[in-house]
RNA sequence: GCGCCUGUAGCUCAAUGGAUAGAGCAUUGGCCUUCUAAGCCAACGGUUGAAGGUUCGAAUCCUUCCAGGCGUGCCA
């Protein structure tokens, strides 16, 4: 338009206003030192809208409001592609859910592995090439102490155990390496062992790892999270790396520093309590290493091995001066560039409705396997409740679906952050901005075409568009690709939660004013062609977010 | 102390610097001989923590306060 400034246009903020706005009018009048009124005006000479636009009205301080026409929103509809996949797709690796093993997984572990997996699949859908990466935590002096402790109490029992007590078991271990002095030697002496590739301790590990990694990988199916094995890539897989690794940063002039005895990278940027700086310690006085280096050394294997144009990290907001001295540190140690994007995506705690963190009554973390039988129960009474019709083998699978997908909407439709709370009743209710809202609303669409025993893919008759109601639906339709690259852009899913959610209030406000197979051939088939369009953007919309739909609950 | 984050309706949450700050819950009142009422419609509800500033326009950007949370050299 006049160059620089941006067009600004947007969908409408109200009704009233159209279906799209256009914001820049003013800016550019400010900056051409027009009239944004007149300039408006010659705006609207100048635009070639006429098979697209209705009306194009001035309003207010020099705003556009655009309405489409009912044609092109109906050929819109019938004819372009739901998802139409990026012309520049990227390699992207997203860090995510990443639990340590000495620990059961818990609840803390949810929100990364969630909004992770989302993010994970939108850039899937929309093109982009995706290398899921599962930093696990399998390595360090946790694991010395469980070892050291499966070892006292011998294989048969570290075999009954199949994990399901781990945490249990790791207190034990802490415990015991508390008081008692000749244990507490015996796990030091395991850690030395593992970190010297010892083939009895390494047996031991990788016995222990296997038991883990079935434990987490149980959770994952019950949670329909996208993570395989084949996504691990622990800590315990760059034990090699970091040698080499800090044989190159010592060959860089004032990269490395000695202090303390240990080796440093000294950012003047960040600063501790003192007012001095913070040194990022890459290799503790004692020789080992700490997250720091791990991480930096998978950053190095993610640029050279996976060649990632970006990399995206799903972590709790505690972690963010880490990632700032990360990132600083890899560009100052040349181990990315600056046209590797790297983005840290914090979030906040899980609290419970008194506002404490999210606990157990004895004040233990909640484990994912007891809130996803906590949460498949309540599902299940609530659809026996609602439903009694559904016989037991389709109620087990509705409340599934139910239970799985109201868990992880709760937790990606307020993607924020700041802490969230962790409220049964309003997850599972069946009103509001709630995953089983969305899942009944493709439930009711499924249900018309199953009564008009009609095949869903084959509706090809434009929509009339004729009510308001229609014409909202349709506009509406129209934003997915849009909201996708939104989700893409920001890796914040709960954009794609508050369309799908406006997408469901709109397609029921035509559900209840719109009568659809009772109608005559040409209105019933285009309002078919509606019906057929939400469904497929619902599906394709939580599937996005890893939320299963059903055809009948 | 310093740094980062958060503060929006009674509650849970939205709002690319745009018009009169929006939803749901709760409360009150309507709508089922018709495609799933697990739904729809309506009413009620606000000094966006406070005060300044920038801007044609601020919940949003800047400054200073207030409140809460987190971090701050060998844990992650």
């Amino acid at each position: 338009m006049e160059g620089e400034p941006p067009a600004v246009v947007v969908p409408a903020g109200r009704p009233e206003y159209g279906d799209y706005q256009v914001n820049g009018i003013m800016g550019a009048a400010k900056r051409a030192r027009t009239n944004p009124r007149e300039l408006a005006a010659n705006v609207v000479d100048e635009l070639e809208l006429g098979d697209v636009a209705e009306s194009i009205e001035i309003a207010g301080p020099g705003f556009l409001n655009i309405r489409l026409k009912p044609a092109f929103l109906s050929a819109q509809i019938t004819t372009t592609a739901l998802i139409e996949k990026t012309t520049q797709p990227q390699r992207v690796v997203v860090d995510y859910s990443s639990p340590n093993l000495a620990k059961e997984m818990h609840v803390g572990h949810l929100r990364s592995t969630v909004i992770g997996d989302a993010v994970a699949r939108t850039l899937e859908l929309a093109g982009h090439t995706v290398i899921r990466q599962n930093h696990i935590g399998d390595w360090g002096t946790a694991f010395g102490r469980l070892l050291a402790f499966l070892d006292e109490v011998g294989d048969e029992a570290a075999q009954d155990a199949e994990l399901r007590d781990i945490e249990a078991l790791y207190v034990e271990a802490s415990e015991r390496f508390e008081k008692d002095p000749a244990f507490a030697e015996r796990a030091r002496q395991m850690v030395l062992a593992l970190q010297a590739h010892e083939p009895s301790a390494i047996a031991k590990w990788e016995h222990f790892m296997a038991l883990a990694q079935q434990h987490m990988s149980e959770i994952y199916a019950r949670l329909d999270v996208s993570l395989r094995s084949e996504d691990i890539r622990g800590e315990s897989a760059y034990n090699e790396a970091i040698g080499p690794m800090i044989a190159d940063l010592q060959k860089q002039d004032d990269v490395l520093v000695e202090s303390d005895g240990a080796l440093c990278i000294f950012m003047p940027q960040f600063k501790n309590k003192d007012g001095e700086i913070q040194p990022m310690i890459v290799q503790k006085s004692d020789g080992g290493y700490l997250y720091h280096t791990t991480d930096l050394a998978a950053l190095r294997y993610r640029r050279d091995m996976l060649h990632a144009d970006r990399v995206l990290y799903f972590t709790d907001a505690r972690q963010i001066l880490h990632f700032d001295m990360l990132f600083a540190a890899s560009r100052l140690a040349k181990i990315t560039d600056v046209d590797v994007l790297l983005e840290h995506h914090p979030f906040g705690k899980i609290l419970d409705k008194d506002g404490r963190p999210f606990k157990t009554r004895s004040g233990d973390n909640v484990l994912l396997r007891d809130l996803l039988d906590q949460a498949i129960e309540r599902a299940t009474t609530l659809i026996h409740d609602k439903n009694p019709e559904l016989d037991s083998d389709q109620r087990e699978v509705v409340a599934r679906a139910v239970a799985i997908g109201a868990v992880k909407y709760a937790d990606l439709s307020k993607n924020r952050l700041h802490d969230y709370t962790f409220d049964w009743d309003e997850m599972l209710a069946f009103d509001g901005n709630t995953a089983p809202y969305l899942q009944y609303a493709y439930a009711r669409i499924s249900s018309v075409f199953e009564k008009g025993n009609i095949d869903r893919t084959q509706c090809s008759e434009p929509p009339r568009l004729e009510t308001e109601v229609e014409r909202q639906l349709a506009v509406h339709l129209l934003r997915f690709q849009e909201v996708i690259e939104q989700v893409v852009a920001d890796a914040r899913p709960h954009y794609l939660c508050s369309f799908l959610y406006e997408l469901t209030v709109r397609f029921m406000r035509f559900y209840e004013q719109c009568p659809i197979l009772s109608e005559e051939p040409p209105i019933r088939d285009g309002r078919l062609t509606l019906c057929s369009r939400t469904a497929a953007t619902l599906e394709t919309g939580l599937k996005a977010l890893g939320i299963r739909v059903l055809a009948r609950m």
